[in-house]
DNA sequence: TATTAAATGATAATCTTTATAAATAGTTTA
DNA sequence: TAAACTATTTATAAAGATTATCATTTAATA
C-alpha cells in the first residue's frame, strides 16, 4: 500500500519537472513509510545513516519542494519544529498535551465555518486549520498508576 | 470600558501575587487599549518611548506571566513571532494570507467536535485551535485596482 | 524605613530555518 | 555516449525569535 502511494508520489514528482535524487527520494519514502508526523530533525537523523554527508539544508529543500507540490502538509506549532504530514486524505490533527504525540482525526471539514466567516468579515477564505489537544491514552494510564 | 478592563486586570495580578511594575502594567495596558494582536516585538518598541531602557526579555518575561495568569493568550504561528491577545471572550482568529492582518471572528465553540474526538481518539481532550485563512477586503481592494 | 523575594536589564546562548556560493550530479540534446 | 545545462547538494554563515544567566534594582510589607 505505501509502495503503491510511493509510486504514484514519484509520478507526481516527474509530472512536476522535479528532479528526482536519492536524497529526494528517501526523505519521500521516509514520510510515507512513518506513520507518524516527523520533524525535518528528525528525518535528518533517521536518513544519516544511508546519507552520512547530507546537509540539514537538503531536508529542508527538499520539504520545500514536497510540500509546494502538495505532497505534504506542514503542520507549524509556535516555536517548536514545524512537523510534516504526508497523508493528503483531508483530516484534523489531536495533540497531547503531556507527550506530543500527533493523532489524526477524521472529521467532516467545517465548510460551514468558512462560509459563515466570508459574510461576517468579508474575507475570501482560503482554508482553514483546526486542532484539537488534551491527554492521550497512554499518558492517562501513566497518571492513574502514579495515584 | 478598556479602564475598567485594565482594573480588572490588575486585580488579578494583584490577587495571583503578582507585582505590579511599571513595564508590567505599561506592556498589560498596551495589549488591552491597543486593539490589534501584537507581536512581543511591536510592543516592545511601542514602549521603547516610555521605557528607553526596558530590556525585549522584560516584554517576554511579562507575556509569560500575563499568560499563564490567564490574563493573555499567545497566538504561535510556525517561524513567524509569537502574537499577544488580550481579549478574553471566547472567539476565533481569522488571518489574511497577503497582509497577515488578524480579525477577531465569533463562532459558536466547536463543542461536538471535541466529543466526537474523545470518543474516537480516547483522548481527553482540553481545548482545541481553530484559525481562518484567507484573503481581507483591503487586500481584495488591492488586488482589483491592479487589474 | 529596612528587608526580602521578585523583577529588570544587558548580554550571551540556543534553536530552527534560510541564504549563499562552490561543487556535484540529473537530465537533455547533439 | 559525451557535452552542456541546470537543478540540487553540501558546507557554512547568517538571520530571527525566544530563553538563560546573573548582577543590579525595586515593589511589597512588616
Amino acid at each position: 500500500m505505501t509502495a503503491r502511494t510511493l509510486g504514484k508520489a514519484i509520478n507526481k514528482l516527474k509530472e512536476s519537472g522535479v528532479r528526482i535524487t536519492p536524497q529526494r527520494h528517501a526523505v519521500l519514502e521516509y514520510l510515507i513509510t512513518s506513520e507518524s508526523h516527523p520533524t525535518a530533525d528528525e528525518i535528518y537523523k533517521a536518513l544519516e545513516g544511508k546519507f552520512p554527508n547530507m546537509s540539514v539544508a537538503t531536508v529542508y529543500n527538499n520539504l520545500r519542494v514536497l510540500r509546494n507540490i502538495g505532497l505534504v502538509k506542514e503542520l507549524t506549532y509556535g516555536d517548536d519544529s514545524s512537523r510534516f504530514d504526508c497523508n493528503m486524505t483531508e483530516h484534523y490533527h489531536i495533540i497531547c498535551n503531556d507527550c506530543g504525540k500527533i493523532v489524526d482525526f477524521h472529521y467532516p471539514t467545517l465548510d460551514e465555518v468558512e462560509s459563515l466567516a466570508e459574510q461576517v468579515t468579508g474575507f475570501e477564505v482560503s482554508h482553514h486549520r483546526m486542532e484539537l489537544y488534551g491527554k492521550c491514552e497512554d499518558c492517562q494510564q501513566h497518571d492513574s498508576q502514579k495515584h
